[in-house]
DNA sequence: TATATTCCGATTAGATTAGTAGGAGTTTAG
DNA sequence: CTAAACTCCTACTAATCTAATCGGAATATA
């Protein structure tokens, strides 16, 4: 039940270039990297997975980097997760009813089902706006749907 | 972000000690390993660590098997998930704020705080009673804290 | 033309999870 | 009183998945 490196570097950098872009700047790997102490050659995969579900575009050459592609509160968190790890499934039932078969078609089936909608929530709740911006509430102070904007 | 099967399978299993037991029955590992297909000898792992939680209690020798120590309706969900997999904690930084320095004593913290919240409150929200009898609503229908009684 | 970058696939290393194995101790039934 | 069917406990192995590295092509800049 860990959130993988993949999606959490992926977050923290995508925190990074929105922060540039917003500055009308871009930001290369080997400064995000640096600044974060992250594996730069691990970034790249990131990189080219964000860009691929059109989160981000890429300047090749020197002086190049990343810029987002939209701007940051039209960017869920949800998607910067499944474009580095894929849709949110804590079992394989949940998309894959035939792997129920053998020991999931069962009464848990409701409970994993539901864990993982509340997950998916959270992660459609929030932009990528709100996560650069600190806005993501610390306790229960919001009903449900905070929301950005 | 999957559930281990060694949470699932204890969640099966839980269910069907809970049944027998409500028959005034028990039953043995042999017998949910042949109803459930699963490795007998991985549920004993499994019954051991839910014994230490003083979820079950087993009976040796010919005939034996194992029971519920308490009614259904006082088990939680979570705990059974607890003592077989641990505490819920979708990063490391949530339980251990020192693992954070590195990459994730950040914005993106609150979030995985939040994750973690939501899926400890799915698993409070339920008893092991409210699964074995199929209590779990299936969608949106309730607000929050549904329970079980 | 040297340099800093993105971009892509392949490979390796490490960690975690899943499942097996051996065997001691316990109780029951024949 | 012995064989069988259990629980109980530790250790080990196998398989899978995650994390990270590597080589190198393509691209753009200074």
């Amino acid at each position: 039940m860990k959130l993988s490196t993949r999606a959490r570097y992926a977050l923290r950098m995508m925190v990074e270039i929105a922060k540039k872009t917003d500055k009308g700047e871009k930001v290369s790997l080997s400064q995000i990297a640096k600044s974060s102490d992250l594996p730069r050659r691990y970034l790249e995969q990131l990189a080219i997975d964000l860009k691929k579900a059109s989160l981000i575009t890429g300047i090749s050459g020197k002086g190049g980097g990343y810029i987002l592609i939209k701007p940051p509160k039209k960017i869920r968190i949800g998607q910067i997760v499944e474009a580095t790890i894929g849709p949110v499934n804590i079992v394989d039932c949940i998309l894959v009813p035939e792997t129920c078969m053998k020991v999931d078609y069962c009464d848990c089936r409701l409970i994993y089902k539901r864990i993982n909608e509340r997950i998916t929530e959270v992660l459609n709740d929030f932009s990528l706006a709100d996560l650069a911006a600190g806005n993501v509430p610390n306790e229960e102070l919001s009903p449900v749907t905070q929301g950005s904007g």
